[in-house]
DNA sequence: GGTTGACATTCTAGTTACAGGCATGTTTAA
DNA sequence: TTAAACATGCCTGTAACTAGAATGTCAACC
């Protein structure tokens, strides 16, 4: 088949499946003539195999690792079951983040009123002198008016 | 300061502080003579403002139109929340991916014994031939041994 | 004065996983 | 015949940096 009917058979787009082909990840024969990919059953499974792993967050060189399994009949489930732990971690830990990253964001909209007026608690938040490591009484604010006073050169001596 | 002191103050490295100039997001003086980077308060302030931006999610971009909201004071605390209540969604909607991927994941490591035979369940479900659109009996999955005897030349017809 | 080390500068290129677009060639259906 | 719908390759762009090379500058020590 061709590459569009392959494309509908995994789910994937014509480029993605081309650019899968560039990196060396499935790599169809061509037919003699016109040069068309032409994707073998085992392509297709592959691109389908390729496309669920995409799907659970598998980076593609994670993927060749595991096509590289899928393909080799003396693999050890224990090698692909680390792969798959792994994984699990890396997710977790992103869903760590985005978690602390929502609750913060949800902290500062019950702040905000978000109404006509121009005090928003949000930028205050975002605007918090609370600096990682400025020495110093570190509730100031400074607004973005550029005020040339406040420039310092060669602060270090 | 110079940037390394910025870099200490703000939290983020040279390198995104330059990248972040270059982008036009804050553009420092410069010192007569050698031409390095004078970073006054106010420029810190910015940087700190986009680091804590970015923390929570925001694109660069998304951080350019919250920096602008900074620094304009006839900005309205409505529209603020309104970004920010938008990036709440997108969070949610990342979390909510992460999360399913993690359930098939953590189930797929569930029905792996992850022992030292080769046949190993994940990669039986991430072969699996359900296909998004594939026709016929599809219960059946293909080895990746090239077997050119299921190649199809021209399928459609 | 010379040297060394820690800074600073610019520039280019690489990263991830594609997507968009163009110019061109082929196949198919009206 | 011709137009639509495919296919091809190639080149560029995305986001948000990061790494590295080549070079310039500054402060301190001997």
């Amino acid at each position: 088949m061709n590459i569009s009917q392959a494309a509908l058979a995994c789910g994937l787009p014509n480029k993605t499946i081309r650019y899968y082909e560039e990196i060396g990840l499935v790599v169809p024969m061509r037919q003699q003539g016109n040069d068309y990919r032409v994707y073998s059953l085992g392509d297709v499974a592959q691109l389908r195999f390729l496309q669920r792993a995409r799907a659970v967050g598998f980076s593609l060189e994670e993927c060749r690792e595991l096509l590289a399994l899928y393909a080799n009949p003396q693999r050890r489930c224990a090698q692909v079951k680390a792969l798959v732990n792994e994984k699990i971690i890396q997710v977790d830990q992103q869903l760590i983040a985005l978690s602390a990253m929502r609750d913060t964001l949800v902290g500062m909209a019950n702040e905000c009123a978000g109404d006509d007026t121009n005090d928003c608690a949000i930028i205050n938040q975002l605007a918090v002198a609370e600096s990682p490591s400025l020495k110093g009484p570190s509730s100031m604010a400074f607004t973005l008016v550029d005020a040339p006073e406040d420039r310092i050169v060669r602060t270090d001596s």
